[in-house]
DNA sequence: AAGCAAGTCAACCGCCTCGGA
DNA sequence: CTCCGAGGCGGTTGACTTGCT
C-alpha cells in the first residue's frame, strides 16, 4: 500500500487563488493561527490541498511579507549567502526578513543569475567563468571512496583560498566547524552576539555593537555564523 | 495591430526529514 | 527500532505580462 496523498485531489481546486479563497484563508488563520495544514482546508471551507494553503499563506498572504523590488543590499546579501549555502533557499530567506524562499529562488533565477553572468561570475560556483578548474582534483563523497579520503586530507587548506571553491563543499562548510588542523590563519575567538551583517563582512548597521570579528574583509569567514533555522 | 519570444512569478510536484506512535 | 503522517524544501511548470519585430 502506497502513501496516502496529502489531500483528495479529485475534490480540490488547483491553479490561481481567488480573492474569496484568500479571504477565507486569512480569516481562518487570524482566528485559529497556523496549525495543522492538512485539516485546515476543510475547517476553513476551502477546496484546496493543505500544502497549497500553506504555500499560499507563506508566499503571499503572510502580513509580514515585504513586497516589492529587492534592494541592492539584499542582492548582495543573497549572492553572499548563496555562495555559502548554495540553493538552500529557505536558509537564505531566513536571513532576509519579509522575503520568502520562493521569492528569492525566483529572483535568483531571473535577475541575479544574469547579474553574475554579466560580471563574468559563474552563478553556480561563484568563480570567474573563464577560470579553469584546477586539474587532477576529483572529490567524491561516496562512502569508502579512497579518493575522497585522500582529497579531504590533502585539500583542506584550499578553504583559505578565496579563488578556489568547491561548490558541493559549501553546504558541508556551513554546518561544520572550519578545518582546525594547523590553520593558516588562526581564528580569533568569536565574541558573543556578533551580528549577521558583520559575520558576512557587510557594512555595519547603526545598532551593531560587534567588534574584532573576522569577516570577509580579514580574509577568513566563520562559517558557523550561518546558523541553521 | 498582430504575432512571437523572452521574462516573470505563483503554484504544483515529488522527495526528504522529523517526530510521534 | 520501525513505520507512518505531516510539514518543509527545492526543482519545475505554465499562465500571464512585456517587449520587440
Amino acid at each position: 500500500m502506497g502513501r496516502s496523498p496529502c489531500c483528495e485531489k479529485a475534490h480540490t481546486n488547483k491553479g490561481a487563488w481567488t480573492k474569496e479563497e484568500d479571504d477565507r484563508l486569512i480569516a481562518y488563520i487570524r482566528a485559529h493561527g497556523e496549525g495543522c495544514w492538512r485539516s485546515l482546508p476543510k475547517a476553513a471551507g476551502l477546496l484546496r490541498c493543505g500544502k497549497s494553503c500553506r504555500l499560499r499563506w507563506i508566499n503571499y498572504l503572510r502580513p509580514d511579507l515585504k513586497r516589492g523590488n529587492f534592494t541592492e543590499e539584499e542582492d548582495e546579501l543573497i549572492i553572499k549567502l548563496h555562495s555559502l549555502l548554495g540553493n538552500k533557499w529557505s536558509l537564505i530567506a531566513g536571513r532576509l526578513p519579509g522575503r520568502t524562499d520562493n521569492e528569492i529562488k525566483n529572483y535568483w533565477n531571473t535577475h541575479i543569475r544574469r547579474k553574475l553572468l554579466s560580471r563574468g561570475v559563474d552563478p553556480v560556483t561563484h568563480r570567474p567563468i573563464n577560470e579553469q578548474p584546477p586539474a587532477n582534483i576529483t572529490i567524491s563523497f561516496e562512502k569508502g571512496d579512497e579518493d575522497c579520503k585522500i582529497s579531504a586530507l590533502e585539500k583542506p587548506f584550499k578553504l583559505q583560498e578565496p579563488q578556489f571553491k568547491i561548490p558541493d563543499l559549501n553546504l558541508e562548510l556551513c554546518i561544520s566547524p572550519p578545518f582546525q588542523e594547523e590553520p593558516l590563519i588562526k581564528p580569533v575567538k568569536r565574541e558573543a552576539g556578533v551580528c549577521f551583517s558583520c559575520s558576512l563582512g557587510l557594512p555595519k548597521s547603526p545598532e551593531c555593537k560587534c567588534s574584532n570579528f573576522l569577516g570577509l574583509s580579514s580574509g577568513f569567514l566563520d562559517f558557523r555564523s550561518v546558523e541553521m533555522k
